[in-house]
DNA sequence: CGAACGATTGACCGGCATCAAACTCGGTGG
DNA sequence: CCACCGAGTTTGATGCCGGTCAATCGTTCG
C-alpha cells in the first residue's frame, strides 16, 4: 500500500519554488505567515518567499545553543523535538506534523535550548520572528512594515501558538502525574490520531512516525511498557498494529480508557 | 489624553490611596504594567489606576468560564490555581507568590478554564489586556494609545510572561515524568525559598502557604508521601519542619538530591 | 551470513499508593 | 474548665503498577 505521506511529499517542494507560493501551500490555513489580508496572498520578505528547507531522517533543523530568530512550519514530514538535561539524559518534549509550528521555546532566552529533528525526510518554512514584530525591524533577517491590521493578526498567531503549547504542556502534566500507564497511552494514541487528521491524513489508519523509543520516552515508561500496552489494545480489538502500521479499530474504547472511570485500575480489563 | 494632574484629582474623587500609585508599588520593577519610560512612573489608564483588588483565603480572583480580558499581579499574599477535570478531580497548576503573573492560561480561549484562589489574605493588580495590545483600543475596560516604544516593551513582557509559563511547565513536566518523588520533592523545595527570596521574603525560613493536600497535589503524590518526606528530610538535618513553618538547613544537600547522579535510588539515605 | 538494532515477552522487585489508625491542634459548647 | 469534634498531619502495614533485568525473535544492513 502506498505510504500516507507520499501525497504531501510530492507537492513539497524543494528550496525556493517560484512556482510554489504561499497560495499554494498545503499548510497556509494554519500558517501565521499566511497573510489572507494581502493582495496577492503569500509571505514574503525583502528577497522574495520565506525560505524552505528540506531535511532528512535524523539531520536537525536547529540544536542548543543556536541563536533563536525564528518559528518554523512543518510543510511535510515529521519532526520531534527533545532536550538533554544536565545528566545527559534525553527527553522528548514533543512531536511535529505538517500544519504544525515550532521552535518558540527560545524566545524568553534568545537561543534555542532544544534539538528539533526530522523522523523521516521533511520540508519545513522558516518564518522570521520579525515577521510577529509590532513594527518594521531589521534584525539581520528580514524588514517587514506590516498594517496595522496585518500585524495585529500575526500579533495574535503568535500568542496563539504560546497559548497552545501551554494548554498542551498542560494536558502533558496531567497526563504524566494523574494518569496510570494505560490512561496515558490511550490518550497518545488518540492525540496522535487527531493530528494525523488535521494534518491531511486518515486519522483510523496510519504509519506511526516514532520509534518505540521515542514514545517511551515521550511518555515517560518503559519501552517495554510501550510493547505490552500495544499486545493488550490489540488483544481487546482496540487496534490493529504490524511494526509501525497502526489502524484504530475501536475509538470509543480508546476514550473511555482516557477518561478513567476509576483511577488507576483495569477498566475493560476481561474484554479479550 | 489625560495628564498626570488630572489623574491626581480623578484618584481624589474615586477615593484611590493617592499615596500609594505604582511608583510606591512594592512589586513595580517585576510588573509589566509598570511603565519605565512614562513621565510620571505608574500605569494608569483613562479612569486613573489600575484596579486593585483584596480577597481573603478561600475567596476566588476568578472561575472558570469566566470571560478573559485581564492579566493579575499579585501584590501581597498567596495564591494558588487550580483546575478540575471532566471527573471532577482537582488539580492544582500552580502557586503565585508576590510579584509574579497569573490568570493568562485563558489568553487562547477568551475564557478562563481554571481557578486561582487566595491561600490567605492577598491583594492583587488587575492589568486589563488591552494595555499589552499593539494599538490604543477600546474594548469596554480602558483606551490605551502607547508610543511604539512603550508598547514594544509591553509587548515583549506579555511574551515574556508566556514564555515563563512553558518554561515552568516544561520543568514540571520533566518533573513529574523523571524524578522520583524525593528528587521531585527537593526540587518543589527549592522552588519555593527562590520564589520567596524574589518575592521579598527570607528564602532560608519562611512559612509554607499551601497545605500539605495543595503540596500533593500539585506534585502529584500521596499526601501521606509528602508527610514521609518532611520527616525524612528533617531527619537528615536538610530542613527544620514545626507546622508550616520551615527552615532550609542543607541547601547543598536539597541540591544534590534534585541533581539525582542516579536515576531514582537513595542518595544520602544514611546520612542520619 | 553475522552483527546490530528494535521489539516482544517473561520474571522479579521496589517505590509509592492505598488502607487504616493514632496523634495534634484549634474551635465549640456544655 | 474539660469533653467533644473534625480537619489536618503523621506513622505503620500491605499491595500493586510499572521499572529493571534478561532472553528471544524479527528485520535491516554491511
Amino acid at each position: 500500500m502506498t505510504r500516507p505521506s507520499d501525497n504531501i511529499v510530492m507537492l513539497a517542494q524543494r528550496g525556493y519554488a517560484s512556482s510554489n507560493p504561499c497560495t499554494d501551500c498545503l499548510q497556509r490555513f494554519r500558517c501565521p505567515a499566511f497573510d489572507r489580508f494581502s493582495t496577492d496572498g503569500w509571505a514574503q520578505d525583502e528577497s522574495g518567499l520565506l525560505p524552505r528547507k528540506t531535511v532528512r531522517a535524523g539531520h536537525t533543523v536547529f540544536s542548543p545553543g543556536e541563536k533563536f530568530s525564528a518559528l518554523y512550519m512543518v510543510r511535510s514530514g515529521f519532526f520531534k523535538s527533545y532536550s538533554i538535561d544536565t545528566n545527559g539524559d534525553i527527553q522528548v518534549t514533543g512531536f511535529h506534523f505538517p500544519g504544525e509550528l515550532f521552535g518558540i521555546e527560545g524566545i524568553d532566552t534568545g537561543f534555542h535550548d532544544n534539538t528539533v529533528e526530522a523522523l523521516e525526510t521533511g520540508n519545513f518554512c522558516r518564518i522570521p520572528l520579525a515577521f510577529f514584530e509590532p513594527s518594521g525591524r531589521l534584525d539581520g533577517d528580514v524588514r517587514l512594515s506590516p498594517s496595522e491590521e496585518t500585524h495585529r493578526c500575526r500579533y495574535q498567531s503568535l500568542i496563539k501558538v504560546m497559548a497552545g503549547i501551554i494548554a498542551r504542556d498542560r494536558t502533558m502534566v496531567f497526563s504524566l502525574g494523574k494518569m496510570c500507564a494505560k490512561r496515558r497511552f490511550a490518550a497518545f494514541l488518540l492525540d496522535i490520531s487527531d493530528r494525523m487528521q488535521n494534518s491531511g491524513f486518515c486519522g483510523d489508519e496510519f504509519r506511526l512516525c516514532m520509534s518505540r523509543i521515542d514514545m517511551s520516552n515521550y511518555l515517560c515508561l518503559a519501552i517495554e511498557t510501550i510493547s505490552r500496552l500495544f499486545t493488550q489494545f490489540h488483544a481487546m480489538d482496540i487496534i490493529d498494529i504490524d511494526r509501525r502500521n497502526i489502524r484504530v479499530l475501536n475509538r470509543t474504547a480508546l476514550h473511555s480508557i482516557v477518561a478513567g472511570d476509576n483511577s488507576d485500575q483495569t477498566l475493560l480489563e476481561k474484554v479479550s
